[in-house]
RNA sequence: UGGGGUGUCGCCAAGCGGCAAGGCACCGGGUUUUGAUCCCGGCAUUCGGAGGUUCGAAUCCUCCCACCCCAGCCA
């Protein structure tokens, strides 16, 4: 995979301290998902951070679902972030773990803060519980349940558990400080009623646990030494560190805080990915424009450039917003040293070679790779009527126009140099053919003549070459910070998606298979649609347009 | 105006008292049957600001400023 020598990040060096300290002897971290949303580009960098440190220094690496709030949570995207994982390039240690799994653990642990004296039952609704909360400022004030006997706590959470009570009626909370300058610690819940059946308990619990009081405890059953999460947790560690402490957990695991991956011209928030599904400006969680992994793998994104893009964006503790190029330049970078190299002509115009007879058939080849002769070369037919793009020819053009020009010569990519003579017009003025004659001797070699063509294009032949569907896609937001100015669905880009019905593709095209990656020579990066893609009907999905240096004009 | 964080090139990011790595982007130039790739070169006398300590500071101290997170029975 990525061997950099780019220098340890924060937390491998944590972890490289640990470990030669003797304070722990293997190093066990958990990518812990909730499953009510797809994996985005965000999670990739937690996930490459989890996996990666496990795997650089021997350790494990669980999976863990972090599935307490079963109201929002669904088996259907418990299936698709295992996958999403898989497909990564990251296998976990053990069986999937579900943090539901420990809920008798949990409520056990909970009776056991009661009998401390550390836990109670309130009464409070929600509203009032936040009105005691106090804010910011000023401190909080006890809640009037808050010195019920152990006793009376025992049997009332008892009672929450067997149902005796409505949703929301009663929570169980942690007996600390309502004065703390730390929200977290103003008596927090650890347990609410909610009758909702669980997609792994079914209905066996009516009660919850929060992701305080579940988190630290779950890693602590799992022996994970370093609890890895975003900044925005760190404010909750005194929490955590809580739990381990009162509770007799089997290990003692610690949480460490990350800067979460921030990317312009894109929005990572599983509410907003929701919204623009379920709003249907996409089709779906997988839709190519998203920053989905699914989403990603569909549009062409391999996994290599995924973590390679993961790798270089560092792992730091400042919350600061990536360049979407980057990401982008890792796609190239992939893709340009292994995506075998074909022709398509997305917007067609004919030329006759004028001087090929009708039936002319002749066979070229054509290397798969400029530089990698290992990816092997293809046949290309080629005969008397091409398919160029209509961008690539001119009647008239400045010498900057490096393409075929009214009474000029052009490279045909891999075959011969052709000169256009001439033009046929419909009745609006426009050109629809294109007559041309090919120099001979010219396969691999120069013009006899010494005059040397301008530029090389692409070309299909127009009786061998097949029709294709080709989807262009573009970024979804025209804002760098799509959220910035509040609604980010005003700034979706409408032309994030342009659908070309009868582009020409080359034959061998004909023959890829669902997800094989492929540059369209001049054009860009292209992958033959996961699900769309087939023999009969080629879907192709542009990955991403190649650099271009030409600038219209001048 | 409580608490917790972060501030090094347009963006990401090394650096941890000895005199500013690297990547992305950008700008030149070369090679090229992809205006791609590749190659060469340029790109922070300065590290949020102001003081101070020191022979010497981005790195230590003091004060200030900016931005992010926290008042879900979400995670």
């Amino acid at each position: 995979m990525s061997e950099s020598s780019r220098p340890m990040h924060f937390l491998e060096a944590l972890v490289a301290k640990d470990l030669e300290s003797g304070n722990i002897t293997k190093v066990v971290t958990r990518f812990p998902p909730e499953p009510n949303g797809y994996l985005h580009v965000g999670h990739a960098k937690s996930i490459c951070l989890n996996f990666g440190l496990a795997q650089r220094f021997g350790g494990d690496c669980h999976l863990r679902f972090d599935d307490t709030n079963p109201e929002k949570e669904s088996d259907e995207f418990i299936q698709a972030i295992q996958a999403d994982v898989r497909w990564l390039g990251f296998d976990w240690a053990g069986d999937v773990r579900y943090a539901s799994s420990y809920f008798q653990q949990l409520y056990d642990w909970a009776c056991d803060l009661i009998d401390q004296g550390l836990a109670y039952v309130c009464d409070l609704s929600a509203e009032e519980a936040r009105v005691y909360r106090g804010t910011l400022t000023e401190p909080g004030r006890n809640s009037p349940y808050r010195e019920r006997s152990v006793e009376e706590n025992r049997a009332l959470f008892a009672a929450m558990r067997a149902g005796e009570f409505e949703d929301g009626a009663k929570v169980l909370r942690a007996k600390i400080d309502m004065a703390s300058p730390n929200m977290n610690l103003r008596d927090p819940i650890l347990y609410r009623i909610r009758r909702v059946v669980h997609h792994q308990t079914g209905s066996e619990w009516v009660i919850y646990p929060t992701y305080d009081f579940a988190h630290g405890q779950g890693d602590a059953i799992e022996g994970i030494t370093h609890s890895i999460c975003s900044l925005e947790f760190e404010d909750h560690r005194p929490l955590y560190d809580w739990f381990v402490k009162n509770l007799p957990v089997p290990s003692e695991p610690h949480q460490y805080e990350f800067g979460r991956l921030n990317l312009n011209y894109t929005v990572t928030s599983k509410r907003k990915l929701k919204q623009l599904v379920d709003d249907a400006v996409v089709t779906g969680w997988d839709d190519p424009r998203m920053p989905t992994i699914a989403g990603m793998r569909r549009r062409g994104y391999s996994p290599a450039a995924i973590r390679t893009f993961c790798d270089m964006i560092g792992v730091t503790r400042s919350d600061g917003t990536v360049d979407v190029a980057m990401l982008e330049h890792a796609v190239r970078d992939d893709l340009n040293n292994n995506a075998p190299r074909a022709m398509a002509v997305l917007n067609p115009l004919t030329v006759t070679l004028t001087n090929l007879s009708e039936d002319h058939r002749e066979v070229v080849m054509s290397p798969n790779h400029p530089q990698n002769e290992a990816l092997g070369e293809r046949e290309l037919v080629f005969t008397q009527q091409v398919v160029i793009d209509a961008d690539d020819f001119r009647e008239e053009a400045n010498k900057k126009f490096k393409r075929l020009v009214l009474g000029k010569r052009v490279r045909l990519r891999n075959a011969y140099v052709i000169e256009a003579y001439d033009v046929v017009k419909d009745a609006d003025g426009q050109v629809v053919e294109v007559l041309a004659k090919v120099i001979e001797n010219t396969v691999g070699a120069d013009p006899e003549d010494g005059i040397k063509p301008k530029g090389v294009i692409q070309w299909v032949s127009k009786s061998e070459g097949g029709r294709a569907t080709i989807r262009l896609y573009d970024r979804l937001f025209t804002q760098a910070e799509p959220e910035a100015d509040g609604d980010f669905m005003a700034v979706v880009n409408p032309n994030s998606l342009v659908v070309i019905e009868n582009a020409y593709v080359e034959p061998s095209l004909l023959r890829a298979q669902p997800e094989q990656a492929y540059q369209f020579e001049r054009e860009g990066y292209f992958v033959a649609d996961r699900f769309d893609h087939c023999a009969e009907t080629p879907v192709f999905n542009r990955t991403i347009g190649l650099r271009d240096a030409w600038q219209e004009g001048a």
